[in-house]
DNA sequence: GCCGTTTTCGGCCCGACTGTTTTCAGTCG
């Protein structure tokens, strides 16, 4: 697990803190820049900083390094125990609420008392809030709902469900024959694994019908914004809903201003104003004249950049690398000719290995690898040796029988055992096409006995891809201990390839995490894990995931035809 | 507090919406 939220915690409490003291603006923001780029860190803060490396990040500089430095290594932070001392308010608490901001929080402190959500939520109801300058009874009572919603943990959403969800309101709004152009924006267009909130551009002849039917919406559970161009709804899911309605001529800039993330835009807004251009959600503008903004590639190439791609705009240098014509050409889910890892009813899977391959048919795809659990993984009914020896058979008589023309590939996920030693016999293990090796036990391993039991099974000669690499099920679990430096270094001797597992729980590895891997010449294969026909379709999350992580068509091994995809991980 | 194609000082994005204001402050993205 890695010590990011940890510490993007302590530096949001810190900045909150210093705003409520009044302190300067600029130094509030940039504790909040220095969250958002932790948060989003693809690696665990506390390797960069035992490589002395924090100001690497973008927004640490030498203060907020010392801050992360001390937390890491004694678990406090004077400065902050400085202020929590001063304000003894449960500050990160009330800022969870949502409507309720500092100068707010500050007011019911100062005049009522109010430490925490409890006595917030007493005031409240004793009708003392209205009663305060500024605060009225509405103001009240949205904060008395808006305790519920931050009680009620309001956390993320994966990207899948937020996809479908966000879809789901598109097809009830394109009813509206008003709406001319309707797209999202925000994470989701970005393809963030996790998403916050669902946003929604369009463009359209009567902005005020398509707005009186947004804010009423089935499964809309209330409205908290319902203005001419800017709606905002929280649904009976939890999740919260904004809808935009951007002009023809400028929907390009608001798409790009909309699309975020806000480090990328306050650094492209930068370089307009390096060029004496001003650029805003409505367009790019040379003092009074609007000089691009209709679409959004207009916006790059007149700020002297290539179109960059929503997946890489998060300021982790695809800035600099399209003003110097350095972008990579992103794989496409077009490019995939094949999936290396996926299930049966042989073992945990829900379909029979015909309905499997059938289904994989229909994706065009060149080759398909059937690779069951091993024995190891009872639970899972995984396979012994003479069970896999009867698939081999089974799958040299499917290939012959000619029903499908793709070519079909033996294979397993085979278990890494406590020492790194795998549970199917080599001899076994030598007459299989293709070896992904897995972790499925023992997940608390401390990091050296993890990286260790890892690194050892890599060393087989047998193994192929190291499936899944850190384990982790997003919003669940977090990934387990393990060096991946160690575990990369291991794989580039052993000719082992990485898997980005496409399950959207799972996205595993992280964008940082390819990055880090391609960059050590590693190549990744993008597999989706199958357990039922359906879940060939995630494909896609993988594609999504592997484009935030920099990969090309040539970085993926399942986009090469079936030879060189073979001869690639040939031992 | 951070940062650098106005580079070691002086900037740092800004507009929509709401509720409480009778001209604006707070919150949010």
């Amino acid at each position: 697990m890695t010590k990011n939220a940890e510490v993007a915690r302590v530096l949001k409490e810190i900045g909150l803190f210093l705003e409520f003291e009044g302190k300067e603006p600029f130094k509030v923001k940039a504790y909040q820049r220095a969250v958002r780029s932790i948060s989003a860190l693809g690696e665990d803060v506390a390797n960069l900083a035992d490589r002395d490396d924090l100001t690497s990040i973008p927004g640490v500089g030498k203060g907020i390094a010392e801050v992360i430095k001390s937390y890491l290594t004694t678990g406090n932070v004077g400065v902050l125990d400085e202020l929590r001392t001063r304000v003894p308010i449960k500050i990160m608490e009330l800022d969870a609420i949502p409507g309720v901001g500092i100068k707010t929080i500050k007011l019911v402190y100062e005049k009522l008392g109010v430490t925490d959500l409890e006595s917030l939520e007493k005031a409240a109801n004793e009708d003392k809030l209205s009663k305060l300058p500024g605060l009225g009874l509405k103001t009240q009572d949205q904060i008395i709902e808006g305790i519920q919603v931050a009680r009620s943990g309001l956390s993320r959403t994966l990207l899948a469900d937020a996809l479908s969800i966000a879809t789901d309101i598109e097809t009830q709004l394109r009813k509206l024959h008003e709406i001319n152009q309707l797209v999202f924006a925000g994470s989701i267009r970005r393809r963030r694994e996790t998403i916050g909130d669902i946003d929604i551009l369009v463009e359209a002849t009567d902005p005020k019908q398509v707005m009186s039917t947004f804010v009423t919406l089935r499964d809309v559970s209330s409205v908290s914004a319902h203005g001419e161009t800017k709606s905002s709804v929280r649904l009976s899911s939890g999740i919260q809903v904004d809808l935009r309605v951007l002009p023809k001529d400028g929907f390009g800039a608001g798409l790009q201003y909309f699309t975020g993330n806000v480090d990328h835009n306050v650094k492209l807004r930068a370089i307009a104003q390096k060029k004496g251009l001003r650029l805003n959600e409505y367009g790019l503008f040379r003092g009074e004249d609007k000089i691009a903004g209709t679409d959004e590639s207009g916006i790059y190439k007149t700020l002297g950049l290539d179109f960059i791609p929503p997946e890489l705009r998060e300021d982790k240098g695809e800035i600099e690398a399209a003003q110097n014509g350095q972008l990579p050409h992103l794989i496409e889910l077009k490019d995939i000719r094949g999936d290396l890892h996926s299930h049966t009813d042989q073992s945990d899977g829900k379909n029979t290995i015909e309905e499997m391959l059938d289904a994989a048919q229909m994706k065009g795809y060149e080759y398909y690898c059937v690779s069951d659990h091993t024995q190891s993984l009872t639970i899972a009914n995984g396979m012994d040796e003479s069970r896999l020896l009867q698939r081999i058979e089974e799958i040299d008589t499917l290939n012959a029988s000619g029903r499908w023309k793709m070519k079909i590939l033996k294979g397993a996920e085979v278990d890494i055992l406590s020492e790194g030693s795998l549970d199917i016999k080599d001899e076994v293990l030598s007459q299989l096409d293709l070896v992904t090796v897995s972790i499925h036990s023992r997940m608390k391993d401390n990091k050296k006995t993890m990286t260790e039991r890892v690194c050892h099974a890599l060393e087989s000669k047998y193994v192929h891809i190291l499936g899944h690499p850190t384990g982790r099920l997003l919003l669940k679990r977090s990934e387990f201990e393990i060096d991946l430096d160690a575990v990369f270094e291991s794989a580039k001797q052993n000719n082992v390839v990485m898997e980005l597992n496409a399950h959207p729980q799972r996205l595993d590895l992280n964008a940082g995490n390819l990055r880090a891997a391609t960059r050590m010449g590693l190549k990744i294969a993008i597999n989706t894990d199958a357990h039922w026909t359906t879940e060939l379709d995630h494909m896609q999350f993988g594609v999504y995931q592997a484009r935030r992580g920099w990969l090309t068509k040539n970085d993926v091994i399942n986009t090469y035809p079936l030879k060189k995809m073979m001869s690639t991980i040939k031992k």
